[in-house]
RNA sequence: GGGGUGGUAGCGAAGUUGGUUAUCGCGCUGGCCUGUCACGCCGGAGAUCGCGGGUUCAAGUCCCGUCCACCUCGCCA
């Protein structure tokens, strides 16, 4: 037998054709003198009629059939036309309007057990309630449901217009290694022992960021890569040990250049994926931006999620005018402003409130599960007032303690209403936008203004740009780079790069879908004066940065073009394309969330004679 | 490392204030059935209630510890 057809491929204008299929068995339904056997492959699924009148020996094949083994079946292509129902006791069509191949059927002449199978530990169906370590530990069985087959095949054409797309603007689709030299700074690295050099390790690459770098001086100008890329971080919903970027980078551009061409790819990918065009979004083949500063004001981050509003307001300004309002907590630390401690250039504190609209009601009790979340978060509390039709404020600790004209400034700066639910935090800056960036998407789902996952169809594309180029680290007590050292500040912030470094400004951008980041890059830093600037600025000396960053170093003083570039974390467009609950349904083989593959078993431990090799040795923790 | 949710036949779930044969659906299996398509009908098998302790006359249920999965903070330039 040799297979004619797929699965998916017969329709009524086959009929009458003989055809071979082969596949896996889906369901059998048995009806004593004959039998229905549907047979699966990844295009599609086709009904087979076995019946001893047609073929004897073909029947008794189908009767030995059970779920998901391997079968071939030789046979004509019906119509499945009218039949006498027993159940309604009259003729009806035996079409199957849900089935692509509903209208016809294969009635068997030949039949053949290619390899049996034992019962699957779970039934191969698009809803399966089955959970995910279940699905993970026999992940070929899983992979066999349609939707996980149309995901992969969906990521295969993605990968395949990326390609198409980049070609046609002159990139070159360039490889960088994996094995690299460890540069500290960063996500972690997975470090791998080298048999030759006793106690030296390798990296694997958490980007190809340096080597696109040298692409650029190299002189090839416009390179993109599909790349694996490896960070030894804790999961999350979003995150993999090993993911999947689209790297770019380009010589002589400019942001806009480079934000054109990921908007041109990313708009040439959704076509694929949705046949439809973004253009319907956005006329004008851009995406929106916004400054990072509004961002975090408003969202409490640096990836809003657009799709609804409840937007915050800062309200650190008008406490520090009213000295507190009244409230002991909040007038500690407007002090701290007065007297200087804080300020509002750099502020370590804040203030923040966001309203909970009075048509979302919330219980006193669902409050109070608010408050365990954000205390889940570093929060130290919920302050919360709920706003009376003449504009006190009640069911509020605060109540009592803030002076009206206080209350009035807050209702007046955040818009609230009668009925409406005031949630305020205040103290460490990170804290107060972390929390009240989460307690806005957890309220944005529990209200029904965004769905648990998914999109409901809603597709919010933003840049967030213009970012600051350092951000202080309160444990080390110093400046850090808040993406990497070689990224190019604003024209106008260089004369504050050692003076002022809060206020230094970078051409650093991120897109950001629907609260997602899926690509973030910058333009890069190719004066070497302004190079050593920051450097300065990040308390490294020259002898540092030579043995950190060496390579780049030498390499930009031998006339390295302007350059820039973005990754596309591909995994998470996939992702968010394909409408997926998480990135493991985007990934074949994907870790757990302690970053095991429970199929496999990794990561596993090794020989004693295996490490010695590797000149490696394990220690026990105590 | 912190916060949270869950773990009961192969799969998904129920299980009351602790009470003696642990329930239901799917799947599996035996039988019947000539138009189903998640076929239907009748019967059957299948569980050390994640694991280890403890309290109790008695633990799926209460307590302590621990493992696994998931969400999240920290982390992810």
């Amino acid at each position: 037998m040799k297979r004619t057809h797929s699965c998916g491929a017969l329709r009524g204008a086959d009929v009458g054709k003989e055809v071979v299929l082969f596949g896996w068995v889906q369901y059998t339904r048995d009806f004593g003198g004959f039998r229905f056997v549907d047979i699966r492959d990844r295009d599609g699924l086709t009904q087979v009629v076995f019946h001893p009148d047609v073929d004897a020996a073909a029947y008794a094949v189908a009767n030995q059939m059970r779920s998901e083994f391997v079968i071939g079946v030789r046979g004509i292509v019906r119509d499945r036309g009218m039949q006498f129902s027993k159940k309604k006791g009259e003729m009806v069509s035996a079409h199957n309007p849900a089935l692509a191949t509903g209208e016809i059927e294969v009635l068997a002449h030949e039949a053949v057990v290619f390899n049996r199978s034992e019962t699957p530990p779970f039934e191969i169906e698009d809803d399966t309630k089955t959970g995910e370590d279940k699905r993970l530990a026999y992940r070929y069985l899983d992979l066999r449901r349609p939707k996980l087959q149309h995901v992969l095949r969906t990521r295969s054409k993605m990968n395949q217009t990326a390609r198409n797309f980049l070609y046609s603007q002159g990139f070159l689709e360039l490889e960088t290694p994996v094995l690299v030299k460890y540069t500290p700074g960063g996500a972690r690295n997975f470090l791998v022992p080298s048999r030759i050099h006793a106690g030296k390790f390798y990296a694997l690459a958490e980007s190809p960021q340096l080597f696109k770098q040298l692409y650029m001086v190299a002189g090839f100008d416009k390179y993109f890569q599909i790349t694996r890329c490896f960070r030894d971080e804790d999961l999350r919903i979003d995150r993999q040990p090993e993911f999947t970027q689209v790297d770019i980078e380009m010589s002589f551009v400019t942001q806009e250049d480079i934000f054109a061409i990921v908007e041109g790819l990313l708009f040439a990918v959704w076509e694929v994926s949705f046949g439809t065009s973004l253009r319907d979004r956005y006329p004008d083949g851009h995406f929106p931006r916004m400054r990072f500063d509004e961002s975090m004001e408003k969202y409490g981050n640096d990836k809003p999620d657009l799709r609804f509003g409840m937007q915050h307001t800062d309200l650190t300004r008008l406490v520090v005018e009213h000295g507190g309002g009244g409230v002991p907590m909040l007038a500690e630390i407007a002090d701290a402003y007065r007297a200087g401690e804080d300020r509002f250039e750099v502020p370590r504190r804040i203030v923040k409130a966001m309203v909970v609209p009075a048509t979302s009601t919330l219980s006193r009790a669902e409050v109070d599960k608010l408050e365990e979340f954000c205390k889940g978060m570093g929060a130290k509390g919920l302050a919360r007032a709920r706003l009376a039709d003449d504009g006190t404020w009640t069911q509020s600790p605060l109540a009592k303690a803030a002076t009206p004209e206080f209350r009035a400034a807050v209702n007046a700066a955040t818009g609230a209403k009668a009925g409406d639910l005031l949630l305020f935090q205040f103290g460490d800056t990170a804290m107060v936008h972390t929390v009240m960036a989460n307690l806005r998407l957890h309220l944005g789902r529990k209200l029904g203004f965004i769905p648990e996952y998914g999109t409901k169809d809603d597709w919010r594309f933003l840049w967030v740009v213009d970012p600051p180029l350092f951000e202080y680290d309160e444990k080390e007590n110093r400046w850090a780079a808040a993406h990497h050292a070689f990224t190019r500040p604003h024209d106008d912030c260089v004369q504050y790069l050692e003076s002022d470094p809060g206020r230094v400004l970078c051409h650093r951008y991120d897109l950001v879908l629907n609260g997602f980041e899926i690509a973030g890059g910058s333009v890069r830093l190719h004066d070497p004066e302004v190079q050593a600037k920051v450097f300065r600025s990040l308390g490294i000396s020259d002898d540092e940065a030579r043995a950190k960053f060496g390579f780049l170093l030498d390499a930009l003083r031998y006339g390295a073009p302007p350059h820039g570039g973005i990754a596309v974390g591909w995994d998470r467009v996939v992702m968010l394309f394909s409408g997926a609950e998480s990135i493991r349904d985007v990934v074949a083989y994907p870790k757990t969330q302690k970053a095991t593959d429970l199929m496999t078993d990794a990561p596993n431990a090794v020989a004693p004679a295996q490490l010695a090799e590797l000149h490696v040795r394990v220690v026990e923790e105590s």
